[in-house]
DNA sequence: CTTTGCACCTGTTGGC
DNA sequence: TGCCAACAGGTGCAAA
């Protein structure tokens, strides 16, 4: 589920939850997701004060005052709500972190997400050390996405996705920020020129500002069912809309496939 | 090094 | 209505 903008929100959210408090336990429901939950967590972080919360692509980085740091990904279905401690745990509901007499609970129905333990500099991290730039930050623009396509024969949409030449563009939104750049997705990277560069690096930034926006303006507490995910489902100008008009020019969205990923585009106003 | 396809899971959907 | 295959927003990793 989680796309970036879900992720920033996500962050937003938990942030004030944690920052400045002290963990008061944790419960390990199922330890079986992408990697397995480390056996000690609870020894490891009960009576632990969380001095930050931040996002590197869709991790989200619990920075402790030990010195170590909690990542959690959301993976596809992953998502956190703020309840009361003595919440019943539901289905799917794998992990809680314990804040006194509140917790944030960790649910993930495929359990494709990840709770890591990271003792060291998060920055040194393996699933880190070797992310691109953050597609906000000052460390993404054109050239540096003209750059990574050069002589690249595959399709742009692809390199789109690569983390390593910029992080957090998922399926939905490198569908979305190919369409408003007027750029075909199968398009070889090599072929895409430094204009079309230019535009699909300023349609990534909108359109994730946008759909963080929209999360934002959504999202008042950060408590119970708002934690889930697509709790802010906006409008697409082509994915999911095969066959649909284009808003554009009223030519009926294509569906291909790339790379085991649905792609949605307009044959007339993407080339 | 690049590129491709798989694997990890469960829940939902669409076609027959 | 019921069943089952196909597919779903991620992404690390093995294999080619």
């Amino acid at each position: 589920m989680p796309e970036l903008p879900e992720v920033e929100t996500t962050c937003r959210g938990v942030r004030p939850l944690l920052t400045g408090h002290t963990l008061t336990g944790v419960r390990v429901r199922c330890a079986r997701l992408r990697w397995p939950v480390d056996p000690e967590l609870a020894s490891r972080l009960t009576g632990v004060r969380v001095t930050a919360v931040s996002r590197r692509a869709k991790y989200l980085l619990m920075a402790l005052d030990s010195g170590a740091t909690l990542i959690i990904h959301l993976g596809m279905s992953g998502s956190l709500r703020h309840v009361p401690a003595d919440t019943p745990p539901e289905r799917h509901d794998h992990v809680d972190l314990l804040l006194g007499e509140h917790c944030l609970r960790y649910r993930d129905p495929r359990r494709f997400g990840a709770i890591l333990y990271c003792p060291g500099p998060v920055e040194l991290h393996p699933l880190l050390v070797k992310l691109g730039p953050e597609p906000l930050s000052d460390g993404f623009d054109s050239e540096v996405l003209f750059a990574a396509c050069r002589g690249k024969t595959a399709a742009i949409k692809t390199v789109l996705m690569d983390n390593h030449v910029v992080v957090g563009v998922g399926n939905i939104y490198a569908n979305e920020a190919l369409f408003a750049a007027g750029v075909r997705p199968t398009r070889p990277a090599g072929q895409v020129s430094r204009d079309a560069c230019q535009r699909l690096a300023a349609a990534i930034r909108a359109t994730l500002l946008r759909a963080i926006e929209a999360g934002g303006s959504t999202l008042r507490d950060f408590t119970d069912a708002i934690g889930k995910p697509g709790y802010f489902q906006q409008q697409y100008a082509v994915y999911g809309r095969t066959g649909q008009p284009c808003h554009a020019c009223a030519t009926l969205v294509q569906h291909t496939r790339l790379g085991q990923r649905s792609s949605f585009f307009c044959p007339h106003c993407q080339t």
